[in-house]
DNA sequence: TCTTGGCCGATTGGATCCAATTGGACTTGA
DNA sequence: TCAAGTCCAATTGGATCCAATCGGCCAAGA
């Protein structure tokens, strides 16, 4: 795709998360290709893209409207994305992983293991953590060579608490993160043993379970959401 | 979406299945849009779409290219349907069933016990148990109430192989078609049972099993799988 | 003969134009 | 005053036109 038409894509991706276009809202093409500066062709095709990727839906025979987070869906996505993986951890498993494969999940826990060993955290952290996470996700992914699982994960992708990219629950309160990323991060020493000494079934439910690592969590533990 | 653009979509999506354009084959727009008599406008778009369902990738900087299936793909989409519909009959024994779901599952275990009965199959008893079969997996699915999994289980649908619609393998063979559809037939009976009395994990554990039925039973009976 | 550079054709992305369809508003009649 | 039918404006889908870019081919020089 060309650069104006992913520019387009990724803008509009913006505004829809950051909740600048509101969820219910009605986008017709040509309000929107003069925002933005562009002709109505790339956003016909950001508006079909970005419905592929759940962002979007249609509103009745005329144009689209943003969806609107239903909370229960939310949790419906988490469950999704839980059995997906798991899925996913234990045909890793079964395949076995290169050394190469190997070698980046390590670093991924070595990484972790050094922000977490400070006893507490700051707020750069958390990027750090966000970037490690989705490393070790689509690593695990890659290794499980299969393209059923990668594109039915592909739509939670962009949906608040059910992707991978959802770490930040609370930046306001790290102590609790604190708590939670130290826990997620060792249900992922579990997964990365279970799968090298082939306990598929083991990787397969911890890994499921851990889908609840971005917001039952940070619930539990006492933070408050917020969805950015 | 339009009445020709559906059409063009359709349309190469068979193509792409059937094997007609060949996979690793590279497609350029204007002779495409000129094999299906339209402008570039809907094959791009199609192209695109195609490209979120997994069917197409991006060859290079220019073009697509028919994906190129490995053969055990079919399986890793036969694992993901399995945790998919076991996540949803999960849901539905959760959630609990109505009582018009309820008869509707009833009605379809009282039609398939009807043509079971008789100890054999005719030829149109395939087509009559592939109706009610389609009609129970779609009626646990709504019953499950997660838009989630339904999107994520439709997708798996247009990937070019493993879809519900492979279940009638081997028509010539109608002693080993009794065989199989007494078992799966076996199966919809206990996941009906475990959803009613509120066995969650044991309706889960039956569907995912379940989800060989299509393909792996039949392979087990005896049938030669036939692609189509 | 092999490599490198430039040119030309092919193909895609973006813009604009045209047609078709839909939704709403206005009018008219009961 | 309300309902129904008709007409108009707005919006979307499809086609075509233009520009930018990529790849391949050919020639020239080392």
């Amino acid at each position: 795709m060309s650069k104006q038409g992913q520019r387009v894509l990724v803008t509009l991706r913006h505004l829809i998360i950051s909740g600048e276009l509101s969820p219910g809202q009605r986008l017709a093409e040509i309000p929107i290709s003069e925002r933005l500066g562009v002709s109505r062709t790339p956003i016909r095709l950001a508006f079909r893209a970005l419905e592929h990727e759940g962002l979007l839906h249609k509103a009745g025979a005329r144009g689209y409207m943003v969806r609107e987070t239903d909370p229960s869906e939310i949790a419906n996505a988490i469950e999704v994305r839980g059995v997906l993986e798991g899925l996913a951890s234990r045909l890793a498993t079964e395949n076995g992983l290169g050394t190469e494969t190997q070698d980046t999940l390590e670093d991924c826990l070595t990484r972790g293991d050094r922000l977490l060993a400070k006893g507490y955290l700051i707020e750069d952290d958390i990027d750090e953590y966000h970037d490690l996470n989705v490393l070790f996700h689509s690593t695990i992914l890659a290794a499980s060579g299969s393209l059923a699982v990668e594109v039915a994960l592909k739509r939670n992708d962009n949906l608040p608490f059910a992707s991978v990219a959802s770490v930040a629950i609370d930046k306001e309160n790290l102590e609790i993160e604190y708590k939670r990323l130290s826990f997620a991060h060792m249900q992922h020493r579990i997964i990365f043993e279970a799968i090298l000494s082939g306990q598929a079934a083991r990787a397969e439910s911890v890994m499921r379970e851990h889908a609840n690592a971005a917001i039952r969590y940070a619930e539990m533990l006492g933070a408050k959401p917020s969805s950015a």
